[in-house]
DNA sequence: CTGAAAGCGCTTACAG
DNA sequence: CTGAAAGCGCTTACAG
């Protein structure tokens, strides 16, 4: 079906060699072979097999990002923003998503089926576990994204989420708001992020002297809009009704602010709202929603750094790089 | 480094030719034989070559997704169906995003550097026109998505776009609305969608016997929030205020609506408002919008069902897939 | 039911 | 600077 290398040796009469040194671009070919042999790869539309390429080599060129769901809107930024990344690298990115699926996480890690084709891994899990990490067999890189792991086999790219956390909730309280209610706290052993957040959270009412009402932090299995609109229902149906509502998610900060103009509670003057990650979305909701914004581009670029480095042999112990984040203040906290 | 296929029969006392069999669960070998291999093979952890594999047999398993971007909800949520369609069928997807650049679209068809890895492709062009599709090299099955090019060497799976831009716009004169506005056409000859969008929203004006003036029909380069807010805001700014605006897709329409909300107009009160997608954004926003819903997971379905069948050896000219819509009246229509 | 062997298309030491 | 040849790991006619 294709042509192949040899039959253009054949058709330029030189050896495989030789249009192997051309096709990727070696020096030590004369000129005029060069030219002729070009012309021949031109005119019969030469594609190299990359199936053949990988075999010989050992490398596939593709690299396997997992993420928990492809359509919300953060790892959709994110993932483009990675896609852009890996492919100025010379990489192709397969993407997969686990729905936060345990199982699904694990037997990516694992390089299941289809795992094998990849050189690389960049996983942002959602309920993976150290053990989980450590136990992998997997030899060839794998990049951590987003949860704090302690992991010390693999790099790791985040931010500090504590800091972030803190930074929001002390945004609210910097406003004169005193009753501060959370949403996206989980229960599930699994959810560093979570836990990570409501650290954060707990840390900036504490330095303020606020009492932390457990009745206002409320639970997402999912940071989904859904989540958020039925939680902040919740919080407006609960016995203490807070003045600031600061959500673990932007997706959790959409679904709440529909909540409240369903129930007529103005934002921010009766409530104030603050969600997390700074998706486009946010900007423009009415109000617009006051977040905090990690750098995603830069979360891209370490992931594909970090990634590239490992394949270029450096063998060093995992590496953690903190990626930087910024408070975003918009018309719900007043902006 | 990985175990292979030889190593495993030489352990196991068999040839090749048998731990293949066990690997690829064909029939005739002896259940004993079987075990003793599966044994081994489970002892070592084997993990077939995929490069090898795909050397041999000619196919990769990998198909390629071209959207024109990752981060537009309306192609996240696509991505996702179709990511998941293809796994349920054993294909891994390759993502790759073009922005709408011609050029890129261009290449990743005619199979460039990566795309030729590729056992398919599934491609939603945005520039590409039929000249492109037609002299195209591409031998193996590429699948179209949303544009109706008349392309008879592709299959096509598409919504119809005049009667989805008519019955919206219907919607809207059935509330009463007299003087209606568009925001989304396109003045590049490759926005296909765009001008059946504009063609359809035409046709229900006249049907109603109302007029259709220029300057309320207004252009949208892309289909982003941004440029939903740019147009609305030209449009309040404008002579002829409308009472009513169909926005060629959701994103506008999100866009158009913070623009009203900056200005004070009530939406539906003072103007009516429809988007096109429903993209799961809609149902939150507020007031929330109404839309048109294209069936996103039967256009998945019939797309890797396509790419099946071709690669199955269907060689029937391009078929063309019609995919139902249904029209969803929220807030922003008064519902 | 199982084995020995060819060959998929490429890259790359080894010669020259 | 170029050629002849080995071999990456697999699948699969061909024998037996």
């Amino acid at each position: 079906m294709a042509v192949t290398l040899r039959q253009v040796a054949q058709m330029s009469g030189v050896s495989v060699r030789t249009v192997s040194n051309v096709v990727n671009g070696f020096h030590h070919v004369a000129p005029e072979t060069r030219e002729r042999v070009q012309l021949v790869l031109d005119a019969v539309g030469y594609r190299p097999n990359a199936a053949a390429r990988s075999l010989r080599t050992g490398r596939t060129g593709l690299v396997g990002l997992v993420v928990p769901a492809l359509d919300q809107p953060y790892f959709a930024e994110l993932t483009r923003a990675i896609v852009a990344h890996a492919t100025e690298q010379g990489f192709t990115v397969v993407v997969d998503q686990t729905d936060g699926d345990p199982e699904r996480e694990r037997d990516l890690l694992a390089a299941g089926p289809r795992g094998a084709m990849f050189d690389g891994l960049i996983l942002n899990p959602l309920a993976l576990n150290l053990a989980d990490l450590e136990a992998s067999p997997e030899r060839r890189p794998v990049v951590l994204l987003g949860e704090r792991t302690l992991s010390t086999r693999h790099d790791h790219v985040h931010i500090d989420n504590v800091a972030a956390a803190r930074a929001a909730t002390q945004h609210l309280i910097s406003l004169g708001r005193r009753t501060i209610a959370g949403i996206g706290s989980q229960d599930s052993p699994s959810g560093q992020s979570a836990r990570l957040r409501a650290e954060g959270m707990m840390t900036a009412l504490a330095e303020a002297g606020l009492p932390a009402h457990p009745a206002l932090l409320r639970t997402a299995p999912r940071y989904d809009r859904t989540v958020g609109y039925q939680q902040m229902m919740a919080l407006l149906d609960g016995a203490i009704t807070p003045d600031a509502v600061f959500c673990f998610s932007d997706m959790l900060a959409v679904g709440a602010l529909r909540a409240c103009a369903e129930r007529g509670v103005r934002v921010p003057q009766d409530i104030a709202l603050i969600g997390f990650d700074d998706v486009e979305e946010t900007r423009f909701t009415t109000p617009s929603l006051s977040t905090i914004r990690p750098d995603k581009d830069a979360i891209a670029r370490s992931a594909v750094e970090r990634m590239v480095a490992r394949m270029q042999g450096d063998d060093s112990p995992g590496i953690e790089v903190e990626i930087p984040f910024e408070l975003v203040a918009r018309e719900s906290t007043g902006a």
